[in-house]
DNA sequence: GGGCGTCATGAAACCGGTTGCACAACCGGT
DNA sequence: ACCGGTTGTGCAACCGGTTTCATGACGCCC
């Protein structure tokens, strides 16, 4: 493994024009740094990314914090912000935490000495946990917003208020929205626009808070059938599932649609299923961009926080097979 | 952020005790280290681990290179590998990356120089590539075996003999095995089992190769039906769930028992399936223990390969239910 | 032709730790 | 009282880069 002082002696410069030769090639000659890029395609040699970054002051890393990992809506997440991050030459760290604990701090505290910046993913909890993180390093805030800080999230309220106009539209005049764990604040902006699209329109039921799992979805399906409603609106993914596999082992009984966001087992279980599309690596990679900036900008002179909504799709088949017909 | 200087300063020792009181004790006065333990506990002091790895010639990275992200089998496995690594204060680097390809050796060759060690997951391929990738550092294989390396992998093999034979027993007397994808190191261990458990007691019919797909299961779901087998024994996961979505979608025929890998849709559409129950997070888990004690052994003396089987438990449920009557 | 600004380069300090080596204090043994 | 052997500590070098600053060479202008 060739060092920095090989290419330097092969190509006899010093170190100081070696390195910038390869990082900041505007400030030799072009026959030096010519020279210089030779020798290292020569010799193979690869610059070691923590002495770089130790040099600047900086880790090298980020961190992204995610509740779980028991939760396929975040594995996308990561994939996104990993690639962005390693084009950036950054490491991507996955810390599994959730803020809501103030036990947690002093384990956070002692990760933030060890990142450049945070990603945090944190759907539910105060406020006040995430903003406290945030004040340690630069951070953004994953499909969250929190006043004063930096996020990014997709904007599957205005997505949910369309399916459930659309629903309306399509004669469904009793719907269900199947509420998601207490304090989120994703199901705090969807229970919105449901309630909203629904308005004056359909009689509108609200069930919950439900934990996004399958067995919720099991267990609030005889809830969604006494209702009599046609068409139900949960949460999460996982509760549809529930749903719908409780509601297809039932005597076939009123048909009902169930709604849900596309996941990877949608080509088994969701086929006919109207669906909102969650772009999870949009979301990651968007996030590490907007970390990235702030990592730029350093903290001389912080960029204003800002708040980024990517539109979410909204998918609509044939309905041609009720599920549990 | 206090450094070392600064606990040192404190505690009124050098840089060099200070370093030594808070990684190797046992080389100070034992009131001195309380010392200077007290100080960086004052100063909230937390060591850098760039520079700690970087001034042992090391870079505190290692690779886990998986061919890709789109497979749930890999991500506990990552998961696993993480937490290990973490306890031994390195980071974990995932990079997607298929051996196979000689082009890719340049990138591959890049990504060496910046780790201290590989955790290689390539289900396929030939050989050579993965021990050419081995040969650059230390490393450690996931569930493939070559000669000369070290490696560790689900002993799945045995457990599908003890599923064919169980199968058999049962009074399955024509079996058909599904083969993974061509190459698969897993699904030659795996069809030499079933050919051995089925040999004299079943007809046995292997299909294949086929890619460890969805679609792959439904396309085979009419030459399965031909076959006159009642029961299937499926390369992956993937396949036996398009198995018993194409074959639960024909008209009622022949009872046909369908096993596969245990995953997280089990829950909805693997009851009463005969699985098999890979513990992926071990499987990550024992690669990265291996992979530290490499590590700490040092270039200097090498340990020698080890190759390590975990027993893969199987899971028979009462099968009250025929998944396609 | 002298003064001045630009450009290219190298010496050395620096980032934040670890470690080899020298040295001093202290131990028990004869 | 002298000696060899531990023990505890500090100085300085080191890991592999980046960056500040000083210096020298050059081109330009008056």
């Amino acid at each position: 493994m060739p060092t920095l002082a090989d290419v330097a002696a092969l190509a006899a410069v010093s170190k100081a024009t070696a390195s910038r030769a390869l990082s900041r090639e505007e400030l030799v000659a072009p026959e030096t740094a010519a020279r210089v890029r030779a020798a290292a395609e020569q010799l193979g040699f690869v610059p070691n990314r923590a002495a770089r970054h130790l040099a600047r002051g900086r880790t090298g890393i980020i961190a992204l914090v995610v509740p779980t990992l028991d939760n396929s809506f975040f594995t996308p997440i990561i994939d996104g912000a990993q690639s962005r991050a390693g084009e950036a030459d950054l490491q991507l760290t996955v810390s599994v935490h959730s803020l809501d604990s103030p036990a947690a701090t002093g384990a956070f505290t002692r990760l933030a000495s060890q990142v450049d910046g945070f990603i945090v993913v944190a759907p539910r909890g105060p406020d006040d946990g995430v903003r406290a993180a945030g004040s340690l390093k630069p951070a953004v805030l994953v499909d969250r917003e929190i006043e004063g800080m930096t996020s990014v999230v997709a904007d599957t309220a205005t997505a949910f208020g369309f399916l459930v106009s659309r629903l309306v539209d399509d004669g469904h005049d009793r719907i269900v929205y199947v509420g998601g764990p207490a304090g989120s604040w994703q199901d705090g902006q969807r229970s919105a626009a449901v309630a909203a699209a629904a308005s004056g329109r359909a009689e509108l039921t609200v069930l919950g808070p439900h934990p996004s799992t399958f067995a919720a979805g099991v267990a609030i399906a005889s809830a969604v059938r006494e209702s009599g409603a046609t068409a139900v609106v949960p949460y999460a993914t996982a509760i549809g599932l529930g749903l719908m596999f409780a509601l297809a082992a039932e005597p076939a009984g009123r048909p009902v649609t169930v709604s849900s966001e596309r996941m990877v087992v949608e080509s088994l279980a969701m086929r006919g299923v109207p669906a909102i599309d969650v772009d999870g690596a949009e979301l990651g990679r968007k996030a590490a961009d907007l970390l990235l900036a702030r990592l730029a900008a350093g903290p001389r002179t912080p960029l204003p926080a800002e708040r980024l909504r990517l539109p979410v799709p909204v998918r609509w088949p044939d309905l041609t097979e009720p599920l549990d017909a």
